[in-house]
DNA sequence: GCTTGACCCTCACGTTGCGTGATCCCGCAT
DNA sequence: ATGCGGGATCACGCAACGTGAGGGTCAAGC
């Protein structure tokens, strides 16, 4: 019942490097070793090689699991949750990169392709998916489809109005973001009403329904989120970013 | 015009050593090295600097920033998608190794407090605030207080009672969820209905409204998602987590 | 002119979890 | 005897620096 290197690596899904590793920082040591100085590992040991892998799945550095092994009364659950609020916070640092990679590649394609004269011209591929994937869960992929269908047959001149009156709309809630006014003022009800009869005119597949429009707009790149949800973003962001160092180092 | 390695440093906010090994491996050299062989800075090598920490920022590997900055025709749009898609797939890991943490650390609770007659036992701290603070957001803090209130006058027979019945609609669900039942069949019909009938007389403060009821039950450890969105785990899930490595090793 | 303290330099090892050779030993089949 | 498919032990390499060790330099006060 003695299992050599190669055999338990190949068990377990590990490299023969790894069990010299572990044994070498003394996480896994074989039950024995012949007189040729192999090493040789039994039930015990693959029991025990199965909780470190279970741990290392987690994120666990190699250094921590050995004693949450050996120490029957360890605590784990604080280690646990030591752990778990590690990578939350792991979590929402990616997703702020991700926001900031966002509109890092929005500006650099805006740069690029400023004469495109799609109506999607400046927003990231990414973002886009993201739109249409979202807009097929609240109509179907049906109705969604159609309007992209009935978009393209527009006229530039009318790419050109809807864009500009986009724009209008996105600099109202710019503002209105920036002053942090109160979501139930009048003047962000004035420019909400605005954008729903907007996008009821122009994109709402099917007019009467209005379910999920605030989701829908959530993913504007300005405005990610809800309007209570969080607070948008410089749109000069690559600035805003740079400054960031620019006012520590100038 | 010229700052040496410490003014940098502490301008930047980064370290010396920092700068040296930026040096060392070309990343950024000095303006000019003085015959005492210091190190020498102008504004040229500030900005740079700042662009160089801009990118580190984002998560790039140093190596990889050196021919952003050097090369004007390099590709930086595929270069940041790249990086955006491997941050994402960081984040879906990292959502997943929290939900086999959460589940671990309940087990181990369960394991524990089994004596705790708390309507929550056996449900991690952690849990337990996100379902407070999602029934916050839909209810408003004072219901959900007055309901807490509430449940504390409860006696020792009711409390069990109602745990005994939210285990058996938890028992309903997970076996439905097991066959993968038809979300619209009349089964799925029949356990929501009791489900929602369940909450509305044993918790909802406002037993007139249903917001947000699919989203509240959705928190629950065993179903974490909604019907539609996830399938649930295997309640003994550590057996399960272990014997993705049992398989192999045994 | 000398000391002092703050600042600069160049090695060079430590960190984490192994990958990747290089070189040598062992047992079994031909 | 010979070859091959395992073993074994060094030991360097990776990323991005931290952290001394040991030794020159600068500006200022005495």
């Amino acid at each position: 019942m003695r299992r050599t290197v190669s055999e338990v690596a190949d068990a377990a899904g590990v490299s023969v490097r790894t069990l010299h590793h572990y044994d070498a920082i003394g996480l896994l040591k074989p039950a024995e070793i012949g007189e040729n100085g192999y090493r040789y590992y039994g039930r015990e040991e693959l029991l025990r090689l199965q909780q470190i892998l279970f741990y290392r799945e987690l994120g666990l550095a190699l250094a921590e699991i050995g004693p949450i092994l050996d120490d029957p009364g360890f605590d784990r659950l604080n280690a646990l949750r030591a752990h778990r609020a590690a990578l939350e916070g792991r979590i929402a640092r990616g997703r702020d990169l991700i926001r900031t990679i966002d509109r890092t590649i929005e500006s650099l394609e805006k740069d690029e392709e400023m004469e495109d004269c799609d109506l999607y011209a400046g927003i990231s591929p990414e973002t886009r998916a993201r739109w249409e994937s979202e807009a097929e869960r609240f109509w179907g992929a049906e109705a969604v489809r159609a309007a992209q269908e009935k978009a393209r047959s527009f006229s530039k001149e009318r790419v050109a109005g809807i864009k500009r009156e986009m724009e209008e709309i996105r600099a109202d809630f710019t503002r209105l973001f920036r002053e942090r006014a109160d979501p139930g003022s009048d003047a962000v009800q004035a420019v909400t009403a605005r954008h729903h009869a907007w996008v009821s005119n122009s994109w709402t597949p099917d007019a009467g329904s209005f379910r999920g429009l605030g989701r829908y707009y959530v993913e504007h790149p300005e405005f990610r989120g809800t309007y209570e949800d969080e607070l948008p973003g410089c749109p000069e962001f690559i600035a805003e970013a740079m400054s960031i160092y620019a006012d520590r180092s100038l």
